[in-house]
DNA sequence: CTATTACCCTATCGATTTAATAGAGTAAGC
DNA sequence: GCTTACTCTATTAAATCGATAGGGTAATAG
């Protein structure tokens, strides 16, 4: 199941890259338009600011923004940083890999080779979607 | 994340699978086979039993054993009785539809046309693996 | 027939994660 | 210098997960 926290993060995202100008947009008004409680919505745009995808600016007439065009923010980047890894199980992760405490041989895991298949045609899809797809 | 239940119970299968007869498996040798916690694949092996895919025996010489040919169970059939869902998100889930309580409009979410192509190509997967490909 | 084997079922429990909330702090701008 | 709006920490309630306990019950061997 995809978290809140990635829905919200996502929808807070396109509603972002909906904007005419590059304005700062405040948590108030996204929050409002997408139906987000505000202060979990704030914790959410924090880690998308820290992780370098929105900058912010303070006071009156702050809010966030986005960075990078939509087009240069590809799916996969996104996913990892709100919902963590995008492999199923650590043993076929790229950035997180781990290996089972239970099974002895990998290739012999029947479990392995699913979730191999699994993760390579999400991350294509992860990859080859941007920000600005999403809104098309 | 893959759930322990969906990973146990998937590599329960594919051992019953790799059996050269057909004679029942005691749930203790899997177990041990496996590196499962015994108690906790009971419950698994039942829930697989209760959804037609292992019959069990009774008794001395008894245990779980494989009711279909591997070819013909499906890792889409599999994953829906042990993981639930194969959607991340209900408003894209064929068998366990629902719509969200934000989002006025599906056809509008760039979460929702994100979620279903993801969908789709783990249905791919699933639908089109079965459990002798996974020992292959 | 009866003892043993091994599946069957319910209940519980601790740990972790998730989603949300509270509240105070801080920087920027009018 | 006051207001605005982001920043940060801490807390909490609920849900889920993985595992465990312990008895019950059916089938089989001998």
């Amino acid at each position: 199941m995809l978290s809140k926290k990635t829905k919200y993060g996502l929808k807070a995202l396109t509603f972002l890259a909906q904007q005419e100008d590059k304005k700062p947009v405040q948590i108030s008004e996204i929050a409002n338009a997408e139906n987000i409680s505000q202060k979990f919505l704030e914790t959410i745009l924090l880690s998308l600011r820290k992780t370098g995808f929105l900058g912010s600016k303070k006071g009156k007439g702050g809010g966030y923004y986005l960075i990078k065009d939509p087009a240069e923010i590809q799916m996969a980047s996104v996913m990892r940083v709100l919902e963590g890894p995008i492999s199923m199980v650590p043993c076929v992760s790229l950035n997180f890999y781990e290996k089972c405490d239970d099974c002895p041989d990998e290739a012999a895991c029947g479990v392995h080779k699913l979730m191999l298949q699994v993760r390579d045609s999400n991350l294509e899809i992860y990859r080859n979607t941007s920000l600005a797809d999403l809104i098309a």
